[in-house]
DNA sequence: GAGATTTGACCAGA
DNA sequence: TCTGGTCAAATCTC
């Protein structure tokens, strides 16, 4: 992990402290509140990001979550080994909740299980069933709308369990219902039809089959089934099958491009809702630590920061529309980041 | 009227 | 035989 990673999880940590020690304040504040966790939210999500798509740490960890079925032992398995995962057996990612209290990485997250519902954080460790093998690809991004996705591409159709015979390649991915939206399924950028809805046994809801509006166009063969869980209806349980053919949305999220193929985002700015918070708390914040100092900036570049964290906070948490708008957003702000990160590294 | 959605029936894998 | 996935006719919406 390089420094500047270290240095956005301590940032991160740092926010989430800051947070706590004035929690107090902010529950009559709940403007700046929700500021704060948004920002603490982007943080790791970025965090999350850079270690996925970089590959420095992010397959070997997420294994560490417990890939095989295994039992609750193996949920916070060393992140130095691969867990051994059982010819056959069933692979999931275990649930934020199956961590132990001590759990270091749980305590970096919220405590509240409805917060942390709501800003997409236990997404990350969403509980998963299905093939055993494949590799775990980074999903987009954390908050509302934030996903997980677990990339089967590389299992063979004999380690699916469960799985009929000859199943073409599938990605599972969980995505938060836009808004609380438990009403619509997420977009994802694609047009989609649906072409089916049953009733699967041993859920609660009932699943709906899709299929691309392409479908006889471009003779696309892309598929995608929709699942609200039983026990967390505000998350979707999307499995996509096959790869679109048809490219017909160019801002479409790459579901099926290797991370490797995607260039690393820039490092994530630094925040201004911190200093708010400092602001308005009166100076209730405590002492920034090296960490908070190796993300701080300050100057004309903090309206740039604001302006560009307000546009991804915006397409990030309030779109529920057309993918492409709010991905056009988020990389244009992104690009943002990055001119701005260039400027300042030429002045250092 | 065209396209999308719903829903019951059918098919094939386990 | 059971169950998940798909088909296709009926219905709905624009």
């Amino acid at each position: 992990m390089d420094d500047s990673l270290k240095s956005m999880v301590l940032r991160g940590c740092n926010l989430a402290t800051i947070l706590e020690q004035n929690l107090p304040i902010l529950v009559n504040q709940p403007d700046i509140l929700v500021k704060s966790c948004e920002e603490i939210v982007s943080v790791f999500s970025n965090v999350k990001e850079r270690v996925l798509y970089v590959g420095q740490i992010g397959v070997q960890e997420l294994h560490g979550f417990e890939i095989g079925g295994g039992s609750r032992e193996h949920a916070m398995a060393s992140l130095d080994s691969q867990p051994a995962i059982p010819e056959g057996g069933s692979a999931y990612v275990k649930r934020l909740d199956d961590l132990p209290e001590s759990s270091e990485m749980k305590g970096m997250f919220l405590h509240d299980e409805r917060q942390r519902r709501q800003l997409g954080l236990e997404l990350m460790f969403g509980e998963m069933r299905g093939g055993v093998g494949g590799d775990i690809t980074g999903g987009s991004s954390g908050g509302i709308g934030g996903e997980t996705t677990l990339d089967f591409s590389a299992a063979t159709s004999s380690q699916r369990q469960g799985s009929r015979k000859n199943e073409p390649d599938r990605v599972v991915k969980r995505i938060a219902a836009p808004q609380g939206n438990t009403d619509t399924p997420p977009e994802d950028g694609f047009t989609w039809k649906k072409y089916g809805q049953k009733e699967i046994l041993g859920r609660v809801y009932q699943r709906s089959y899709y299929i691309c509006t392409h479908h006889k166009l471009h003779n696309c063969p892309a598929k995608k089934q929709v699942q609200r869980l039983d026990h967390e209806p505000f998350i979707f349980e999307v499995t996509y099958r096959n790869n679109h053919t048809c490219r017909v949305s160019s801002a479409a999220t790459p579901v099926l491009i290797p991370p490797s193929t995607i260039a690393p985002p820039p490092p994530f700015p630094t925040s201004l809702v911190s200093t708010n918070i400092s602001h308005h708390l009166g100076g209730h914040v405590p002492a920034t630590s090296s960490g908070m100092e190796a993300g701080s900036r300050g100057g004309s570049g903090q309206f740039n920061d604001f302006q560009a964290v307000a546009d991804m906070a915006d397409a990030m948490f309030n779109s529920g529309s057309s993918s492409s708008n709010s991905m056009d957003l988020i990389f244009s702000s992104m690009d943002e980041y990055h001119k701005w990160d260039s400027t300042e590294e030429k002045k250092d």
